[in-house]
DNA sequence: CCATGTTTTGCACACGTTAACAATATATAT
DNA sequence: ATATATATTGTTAACGTGTGCAAAACATGG
């Protein structure tokens, strides 16, 4: 039914060998044949058929995007974002095959037979289990938004540490000392990272840390809102909050609007991620962009040089962050 | 280096024939030797070569999961909730390619030796070209989100000009009639439906139609906000505005509240589709929600039997939309 | 025991492609 | 012209699986 190279040899008077070597650009053939051959090819709409080519070079062209879960903890923005960066870079070659880690029971079916490469979004230590999986199946693997001490493995991610520093810093220098933080989603390697980052700008500025201010959430709206309520009903009211992603930023705006409160004149926000929603809050919300769409980008250009080139060097790459100051932070008296 | 059915066959002491039937459950094979070369595929961890089964029986275990682009138009909770609402159904054995039309120089790469079937999250008339590529090339395909009038297709939507249409009511029944509608990305198919929903309300209740009050729009957060501005610079100011999708209901939220306004005291917006985000606004947003990840889970349920049983039948399925009322409309004296 | 029918297994080829090796054609040097 | 090197093409087998048909094993009835 469908064209294939023995028909293309038929027509070109050639053996089909002649065709697959000519197709695939083989220094071997002469021009001219090579020309030929492609032409009837291009007349006949031939398509390669992958699953034999595949079965002879053992190559699928699937690269996996995979997320520690494509249900809770993974925002809409940030999901997004991260396919859109991957997807902008893989050709039209490759298929892009997204999964959650925990849609496999087993890992009976993430073999090299099935992925030429992985590309992780990594959003929990839970997920080491499936890394080592993968490396041992010798399957190419990026790891982006985590940091895997493996020296074989290429990482690329944010030092969120560093940015959080960079955020608390621009509360205290706005006079604030009551800070509070909004801790993200338990045992993701972020969360951790990024209450660091808050407690180093503390620990360098010689402010108190108090333990009251430091609030479990799960990075969703939800959360954001419960936890604002559980600090706003403190004793003493901290002045301004740092939330570890934007989207429990903007639950900890609407609980503290619902009491009353304005932001940014009576309690400021600092929110993580620039969510493409953002700029558009009410106050706008000063955030720290991560650059996620780029992270992803650069994971897809990785995998893809691990694939077709083999450079194995593992290395940990730190993409550039950025404080993004719009208006939810009010100078402090 | 990887084992296959003739690793099995020596092992179990019959032939490879033998091992593939009892894999694939044929009734040729007696169960005790079916029994006993299945524990040794399981002790060997046998996972099958895909290229080579996909070879024989013409058949790739992919799914396409095509949106009209993955770039400007598509927001992100509505991408997000697709997916998610797919991937839930997918069962292991199937791959989730995602990919936008618009990735695409020309369709030869899209075939039935690449997609055993194809779901489509259609937003625009653009996509027509595409889908009878598709079913000329006979890969099943099932339509979400928009209606295809050839009968050979099976669509799966809300019908967004009655949902429009409940959501103008509602503004009519709290009394309003000064009401604008800034309108989605034109050429999109929902931005007309939505309009005509609008339409349909007012003349139902025979307010008459102000053409300054329709305002077009591109679905992101700007151009809502943009929007709003034009409007509220009209001599005559509308009392209600309706959003054609959430993100422009937020940025027109914003641009009211830059002007000075209140809302729903001063001015009263209703969005479209219930973004996760919807809830947890200031004042939270009446909206429709389409329950997309329902008709993602539908879609693939559908795709799924269509690979697997042939039902051929095109059909038009609506799934249902529901007003969920939140504070952002005011009654109007 | 044989003849016949039924259940179970194996042989051999096919799927569309690549690649090692052999074979042929062409160019180059003597 | 001949020998040798080089460029170009063809022959053949292989990748791992499924399947039509032939063969073998087993059961049944006489």
């Amino acid at each position: 039914m469908n064209v294939t190279i023995k028909d293309i040899a038929r027509l070109a008077g050639v053996s089909h060998t002649t065709v697959s070597r000519a197709l695939n650009n083989s220094p071997l053939i002469k021009d001219e044949t090579k020309n030929k051959i492609k032409e009837i090819a291009q007349q006949l709409n031939y398509v390669p058929n992958l699953n034999a080519k595949n079965l002879v070079t053992d190559r699928t062209f699937n690269i996996g995007l995979f997320f520690s879960t494509l249900n809770i903890g993974t925002t809409p923005s940030f999901f997004n974002q991260t396919v859109k960066g991957v997807n902008s870079i893989i050709k039209d070659k490759y298929n892009l095959i997204i999964k959650g880690i925990d849609d496999y029971k087993d890992f009976n079916l993430v073999t090299s037979k099935r992925f030429d490469g992985i590309i992780l979004m990594s959003q929990s230590e839970k997920d080491n289990l499936f890394i080592y999986n993968v490396i041992e199946k010798k399957i190419p693997i990026v790891v982006l938004n985590r940091e895997i001490k493996c020296d074989s493995i290429i990482c690329i991610l944010t030092d969120d540490r560093i940015a959080s520093k960079q955020a608390v810093n621009y509360l205290i220098d706005n006079g604030h000392k009551d800070i509070a933080i909004i801790l993200g989603k338990e045992g993701f390697k972020s969360t951790e990272k990024r209450k660091q980052g808050y407690l180093d700008a503390l620990m360098e500025n010689k402010i108190f840390i108090n333990n009251d201010f430091i609030v479990q959430g799960t990075y969703d709206f939800k959360s954001g809102y419960t936890a604002m309520e559980k600090l706003l009903s403190l004793p003493k009211v901290p002045s301004a909050v740092f939330c570890s992603n934007d989207d429990m930023a903007i639950g900890a705006m609407n609980a503290a609007f619902q009491m009353g409160l304005k932001v940014p004149d009576d309690i400021s926000i600092v929110g993580f991620d620039d969510n493409s929603i953002s700029q558009f809050l009410n106050p706008s919300l000063t955030t720290v962009n991560r650059h996620i769409e780029d992270i992803g980008r650069e994971g897809a250009k990785m995998i893809i040089e691990l694939i077709e080139n083999c450079e194995a060097n593992g290395m940990i790459k730190y993409m550039d962050a950025e404080l993004v100051i719009r208006k939810s932070v009010s100078k402090n008296a």
